[in-house]
DNA sequence: GCACTTGTTGAATTGCCGTTCAACAACGGC
DNA sequence: GCCGTTGTTGAACGGCAATTCAACAAGTGC
């Protein structure tokens, strides 16, 4: 038998144990007991704690998008240069490579939100939170004489997102001559186009 | 019972099911049943002509990109102009609106495709088919002194496809705010940068 | 240390889905 | 118009997955 755990630790093991389900079988494809597995219980207890499994995997996958954006924030908590900022913010917006968990599980609810309004708003919300963090580093670098935005900061913004997640799509997806790397020259070449700045920095 | 058809037209019918089946719960989650229903057959026909679900299943999706693609081509065949060109193209890439089949299909692909290596490979063709004949519009635009490249062709060319496969989610994912016009403004936007041309053309 | 609550199991139940197959109906060659 | 072939059905079977629940074990308050 699995050790008993306090109900707060235990469901926080079921979202990562759902997270690693829909990872491998796709949100859709999950199994109750694939989930029970990867949190080593049984089905009865997984229910016991998510009567409804399609709750689990909701509260799972908020709380990927949280981190993931959350990550995001903290990576360029401590920088002030501009440049650098937006560099960095790039380079965290794509997987690390095709096995990235994060990346993958975002894919597979991009696929699913065509079906699923649900998972649509949540993704919806995401791209725009994005957006505005790009908009803020944009204007931030624009008021100090750093870039000199060839359009809105919202244009460049949701340019920005949309290349790098569709960039997230082919490095999962295993292009062979395209990857992180690759993509990040790639939208390197927008960024500097659109704010006018070579944008170069130290790797 | 259903009206007897001969084999090659009730596989065309069964892969259009399968289409609509797969738009309706995912590449992942289709039921025998469920195509068998769409092509107003039982679980038994389908099985006679597609013993393996998973065949029927791909057939499908190999045709449907396989139209997508052709479909755009035809969309330029008749225009000379690289600036019309570039614009229809940009537009042909886009869904027409949030319930567009298509689309909505090549997202749920692109989706599983970080555990699918045939859809990955599938997709990845796409992708690097259509980059091609952007770059083939761009480098005649080029050679005829309308375009004035940013930068190397395939640079350029894969930030369009990347734009508009991304911008196709969020319209699937109906983000309140950017509809089909917006994202191809957006994309519009990219392509005067980098091809330093206005590209005003008529709707 | 006793009673109560909380977390977990394992077995039984139910329902659905894929698969198989015998029967049959429509078609095509001749 | 007869006969073999082809396409389709419906019923039967088998298996798997969700759900339920009685039993029990591990904490928790007192």
């Amino acid at each position: 038998m699995a050790t008993r755990k306090k109900r707060s630790e235990r469901r926080a093991d079921l979202v990562e144990a759902a997270r690693r389900a829909m990872i491998q079988h796709g949100p859709g494809g999950v199994l109750l007991n694939q989930v029970a597995e990867e949190a080593g219980l049984t089905s009865g207890a997984v229910l016991y704690h998510y009567p409804d499994l399609s709750d689990l995997l909701l509260e799972a996958n908020q709380a990927g998008m949280e981190r993931f954006y959350a990550e995001r924030m903290r990576r360029i908590g401590g920088l002030t240069d501009p440049i650098e900022k937006l560099v960095v913010t790039i380079r965290s917006g794509l997987p690390t490579d095709a096995d990235d968990a994060d990346v993958r599980l975002l894919c597979e609810l991009g696929g699913s939100a065509g079906r699923n309004r649900v998972y649509a708003a949540l993704l919806t919300t995401l791209f725009d939170r994005q957006v505005s963090m790009y908009q803020t580093i944009l204007e931030q670098g624009a008021a100090r004489g750093v870039f000199a935005l060839a359009t809105d900061s919202q244009t460049i913004g949701r340019n920005l997102v949309a290349l790098e997640d569709a960039y997230g799509y082919r490095i999962v997806a295993r292009h062979p001559t395209l990857d992180a790397a690759q993509a990040e020259e790639l939208i390197l070449s927008y960024a500097r186009q659109a704010t006018g700045c070579p944008l170069e920095v130290a790797a």
